[in-house]
This record gives C-alpha cells, sequence and structure tokens, in this order.
DNA sequence: TGCGTACATGAATCAGAGG
DNA sequence: GCCTCTGATTCATGTACGC
C-alpha cells in the first residue's frame, strides 16, 4: 500500500524482526550428507530432538524381498498362505515399529514427519504412527496426473498415493506455512488432494539407459512438502533416500539435509544430483507469511506513533456503529469501552471479533480498515 | 518404494462375468428389511456366505476437542455423538475386528466389502482387514467437490474421504463392472478418485428443520459402488445404515438391501425415504454421471513443476511493470507481494485482475502471457 | 417471474502468548 | 498448569428474501 501525506507517521519506532534468526551450525548433525547403511542403526546414531522434519518413502518389498521383513530362519511355505500373509504383515509393523520409534525420538518436540505410501501398506503405516503417538495432521493424496492404466480391467485404475502427515505427539506446535500454501493454490486453501504429475522426461534419473530408481518421487511433490512443513534452514532428514529428490529439493529451498540409504548405486546416482542442484537465492525463498508470524503491533502503538490520531471516529464497513480512539488506545462508543476487538464484540454481540478488519477509518480514498494502517506501519519499520 | 498391484498379486484372477443370472428368492434373507439393533449381534443370526456385498460406514472415532467457530463467528455443528465416542484406539480395533469378522462370515466367497473412513479412523479399519484376511483391491478416494474449509488455517482443508474396496479373501472371483465404470467416466478407465460434492440441497434428509443424520453419504457414491461392484438381484448389506442411503440407491438399481441400525429415528427416516424412492429415470442418472473434475491449474503448481523458474522475471505487455516470481508462487515488485492476481490489481490501482493474461514473460518469441504457460502445462498433463 | 444479495452449512482430531 | 486476552480465519452450494 502506498503511504498518504497524512497517514505518514512523524516517529517511525521499529518492530521486532519478524524473520526467525537462521539457526546456528549444527557440528553434531551429518548436515548434507548421506549416511550409507540401514535407516534404523544410522538414525541411531543421531542426537535426540534434532530434526526438524523427516520424509520417509519406505519400501514394501513383501514378495520381491520378503526375507528382509521375516523372522530369523523362517522359511514359509507358500501353501500356508493365512500364516504366511499373517506372519509377513506382522514382520512388516514390526520393521515400521522400529524405524518409526527412532523417527520420533530424533524429532524435535515440535517437528512433523510425512509418510508416502500405497495401500498395500499405508494402512500399516498409519495405525503404528497412531499407535506410538504420532497426532495425525492430515492424509493428503497425491492424485496422479498422468497414471499407469490398469492393463486386465479388473479394477480400478490406481490413480493416487497417499501422504500422511503427522507431529511427533498431539501437543506439538508443527510448522505450517498457511499462507505460502494458499498462495501457492491461487488464493483458495490448499486441500489435502493434490495433482501433481509423475516423474519422468528429464527429471527421470536414468543409469545405463534404464530407470535408476523404480518409485522416484516427484520434486514438485516434496517442493510443496518443504514449502509448506519447513522454515529455511530446517533440518530435514530422509530414512529412504534412494536418488536423494529429498536432499535436492531440499538444497535448492535452503533447507538442510541427511539422508539415509543402504544401496551404492543409489547413493551415487543422489550424490551427482545434488551436486547439480542450484539453491535459489534468498530474496525468491522469501514466502507470504501469515500475520501470525509477523511481529505483533499493539493499536495503541499505532495512537503512540500518530498514525491513527487521539480522538478519531472509526466506524464498522457499514458505518453502523462509531467510536472514539482515545489516548491510551481503547475506544470509546455510546455503551462501551475497550480494546477494539472488545468493543467490536460487543456491538455485534458476537463472541470473540477481530478489531482489525472490524474497524475502519476515513480516508480520501473511501473507508479503510485498521489492518491496512497496520500494514503501512509494519512496511515503514521494518528493516 | 511401492509395489504396483500386480506385484502384489502374483496369482493371476479373473474377474468375475459382469452378467449373472439373477438368483432365485433367498426367504432365508431379511430382503429389504431393517434390523433394529447393534450390527454385530444382528448380523450373527445371517447364514454364513449369504451376502454379495457389503457397504460398511463406521464411525470415524472423530476425537473432537472444544467448539470451532466460524471466522463470520458461527458455530460449527459438529458430530458429537454418542456413537462415534471410542475410549482408546485399542477400544475402536475391538470394535472394528468385532463387525468385521461377522461380516466376512456372512459375505459370500466371492463377495466384496466397501468400507468408508477418514484419516482418524481409515487407517486401523485398513489394517484390520488386511489381518483378518480381506484382500484389498483398491482404495478409493472420494474427493469433495465443496468441503468444509478448514477455518483456522492450520492444516491443509480436509477435502476427501477415503474408500477401501476388499474381496473377501485373495482367491474371491470378485464383481467388477469394467465396461460399465468406463461407459460412465467418458469411455476412459475409472481412476481411484472420484470427484463427487457432499450430500446436500433436496437430497440432505431433515428432521424437524434440522438434518437427520449428521453423515448422511451422497447417494452418488453409492451408485457408483453398487453399479461397479453388484449385478442386478445382488443382495446388499449395510450394518451402519444411518438413513439408507444405501437402501435407496439399492432400491433404484434394482439390487436386494439388508440394513443394520439402532437408533429408532434413522430407522424411521430411512423407511420413509426408501419407500419413496423410485427406479432410475435417465434425467437423474445424467446428472450423477460427472467423474471428471474441472483442470483447473494455480500458478503455484507452475512454479512447483519447474514450467517457471524462481527468480524469473515476469512483465505487463507493455514491460511497465516487472516482478520476480518466489518459491511460493508470489510475486514481489518494490511495493508489493501477493499472488499473480493481487499484485496486477494493485499494481493497475484496479479492484480485480487476471493475471494469467495480465502477466508475460519473455521468450524467444517474443512476450507471451503466463496464460500459454498454463495452455502448455495442461497439453502435458492431461490424459 | 427473475435477478441479485444475504445468509446458512458441511465427518473438524482447528491458537498462542502472557500473567 | 490454569486463566485471560489478543486476534486470526472460509469454499462451494443451496435457500431465502427483497426489489
Amino acid at each position: 500500500m502506498v503511504l498518504t501525506g497524512e497517514m505518514m507517521a512523524p516517529v517511525v519506532r521499529k518492530a521486532k524482526a519478524p524473520v526467525r534468526v537462521r539457526p546456528a551450525a549444527k557440528p553434531e548433525l551429518p548436515l548434507g550428507q548421506i549416511l550409507r547403511g540401514d535407516c534404523i542403526e544410522e538414525m541411531r546414531k543421531l542426537p535426540t530432538g534434532s530434526i526438524d522434519m523427516i520424509f520417509a518413502d519406505p519400501p514394501y518389498n513383501l514378495q520381491l524381498g520378503g526375507d528382509l521383513f521375516r523372522p530369523e530362519g523362517g522359511r514359509v511355505d507358500a501353501v500356508d498362505n493365512d500364516w504366511d500373509k499373517f506372519d509377513t504383515f506382522a514382520a512388516y509393523d514390526r520393521f515400521t515399529r522400529e524405524w518409526m520409534t527412532e523417527a520420533q525420538r530424533i524429532l524435535k518436540p515440535d517437528g512433523s514427519m510425512w509418510v508416502i505410501g500405497s495401500y498395500h501398506n499405508i494402512f500399516r503405516v498409519g495405525a503404528t504412527l497412531q499407535d506410538l503417538g504420532f497426532w495425525i495432521l492430515n492424509d493428503i493424496v497425491w492424485r496422479k496426473a498422468n497414471p499407469m492404466p490398469n492393463f486386465r480391467g479388473t479394477r480400478f485404475t490406481n490413480a493416487h498415493e497417499t501422504l500422511i502427515w503427522a507431529s511427533r505427539d498431539e501437543k506439538s506446535k508443527y510448522t505450517f506455512n498457511y499462507r505460502a500454501m494458499k498462495t501457492l493454490n491461487d488464493e483458495l486453501q490448499m486441500r489435502s488432494d493434490w495433482v501433481i504429475p509423475i516423474c519422468g522426461g528429464q527429471e527421470r534419473l536414468k543409469r545405463g539407459g534404464t530407470k535408476a530408481h523404480p518409485t522416484q518421487k516427484p520434486e514438485a511433490l516434496l517442493y510443496r512438502i518443504l514449502l509448506a512443513c519447513t522454515n529455511p534452514g530446517d533440518v530435514v532428514l530422509d530414512p529412504f533416500f534412494g536418488t536423494g529428490t529429498t536432499g535436492a529439493v531440499a538444497k535448492r529451498l535452503g533447507r538442510e539435509w541427511i539422508g539415509c540409504e543402504r544401496d551404492p548405486i543409489y547413493c551415487e546416482v543422489a550424490e551427482e544430483r545434488i551436486e547439480a542442484a542450484l539453491p535459489l537465492d534468498e530474496s525468491g525463498l522469501k514466502t507470504m507469511q501469515s500475520p501470525k508470524s509477523q511481529p505483533r503491533v499493539a493499536f495503541g502503538t499505532l495512537v503512540e506513533t500518530g498514525y491513527i490520531q487521539v480522538g478519531a471516529v472509526i466506524m464498522d464497513k457499514a458505518r453502523k456503529h462509531r467510536a472514539t480512539v482515545r489516548a491510551d488506545g481503547s475506544l470509546l462508543t455510546g455503551d462501551h469501552t475497550g480494546s477494539i476487538h472488545k468493543v467490536g464484540a460487543s456491538l455485534q454481540n458476537a463472541p470473540s471479533c477481530n478489531g482489525w478488519t472490524y474497524w475502519h477509518i476515513e480516508t480520501k480514498d473511501g473507508l479503510k480498515p485498521l489492518d491496512s494502517l497496520r500494514q503501512t506501519y509494519l512496511l515503514a519499520t521494518e528493516p
């Protein structure tokens, strides 16, 4: 907004810095590294409460690598399907519980975790999350813009995968960049169903002419997740790093990353890829902020600094109610006195009221909400 | 890493032929009746292997906190019914296991079951299904065309619910009317994500001026399910009948139905409703067939997918105003930040602006409006 | 009757700082 | 931990009502 002469205030006071300080170096964390080994063992080496966000794309090798999840020495008769199934699910649950327990330990109290899966494993993943005390915040549907058709025509085309977003526990004050998501979605709230193309074309990593990894995730998916749930400088860990999509996007978005990966080929591919990824410069990384994260400005400050005059008359949008501004930033009407919020609520007979948007002031360009005065003040006082 | 359905199903099973002889009368079954009582007890009275399909809409176990108010002051009428309250996840699991065990018993060997839920319960539901030996065929996402927003801006808008379709066991030759689904979807394979509006308007049943049931499902949802997975004359059971959407649609589609419901008011409403239900006429059919979603593309999507770079400079046609693209799809100029539409409007001092046509990007063929980029994106990602 | 505006509402795990 | 206060926050429909 543009300042008019009479709105320009004589005294400019500096507001509290809105940007959170970039965390100091974390020498105890292997930032920007791929930990080559089993993720459970590798996570055990990381300090408790040190990770801001985890993105996990766990394997589900029930048929191909069944031995991975079976108890020691268990050779299962293929005929005994019931036992096989039960045993396999139980083993998968144990595996899930193990890596998630470590993940929960290394997460900061306000950290959150994303897990992606399909109907083969996502229900077990979700139930285990809940059993461990993670608090589910959303399930997100990645709706594939161009899925593989069902060639045999025996089922519905499997056109989506499911992601679960959960905070470390019910009390966590998780990060959610609401305003950035709303902006990203053309000024509509971002929904729980995301339409994103599958990974292909130039983005799809090849090795010897064939795809380097069977389930490489699109960078657009990680982009949205990291933008939504982390801040620049945050530490993101991916226990099933694969070809390093998480690392590449984290680097691009100015987030720190750590990966775990057992397969040396994947590690090699990932390292080359992340090496080539270019970080965005800082101005591009700035995103739209919610007022929540902006420095608070008291109405009284605007009075003190002359942005609004003592004795000024303010009114609601319909000009039905009027109030006079007093020296301490309280309002006076016929029947009520109090803060801009209190008086607004009383007049409307409402449980609460945001006085910043309820009250307006007359200008030569018409009525303007107090909030626009506040924005003017913020713009003038920010570094 | 996730396996595809084919990889998970080593045994190739043929789906049941879509045409089937209408079964003889089933005098032992209480067809067209609502069994008034607890569904577990009522199902125990039904013969083993007698039901073709089950649709279940069990309690979600929402675990809501205090009141939630809308921004304009109204209070959200939440689901606070006793039937949705469970003490612990374990209690919910026991309940789930109990009703599903009976459901599995009364299903025919080639029968299948649908269960609907949200992230609060669906993971437990899915895991229990698998534990009991049900074989998951698809998870289906009901993408709500008009969900309730997230009023507090704390999470992603919860815009979908999940349905699981599972056969009684791995060997079941389940019914899937592939052709009917493809026809319903304009000659494209029916996908696993369905766009259907929530139940409202005339369809929403009222009792004494207010909604008769807090969670009435849209008939369009049941229509698609019954059309896909049953044949005329099949017996459909709904253990959580509520206001009888399943019965009403079954009647319209010439399927037999049985319901279980404890609440006498719901029973009464359902009976009246089904009594009034008529065989589907062509016009009614038409309105329910809109499976395709609008291809709406947000500017942020182009940023995420790399169609436009973060840091790119865009300008109006006259090259008078320039702006830089940031990571969340917002624009940055000297004086303004915001969406392409908002910044465009501010610069022109206009109440609104179509950013897609206002902003241009420099290419080797000269300036091109953002809208042409959007068209390129749509061409590349549309089926 | 028709149009434009105002209002109601839907399965919701919906705040955070300061005293 | 509890209580108080500030103040942030909504999309798509359908219906009702006024002109």
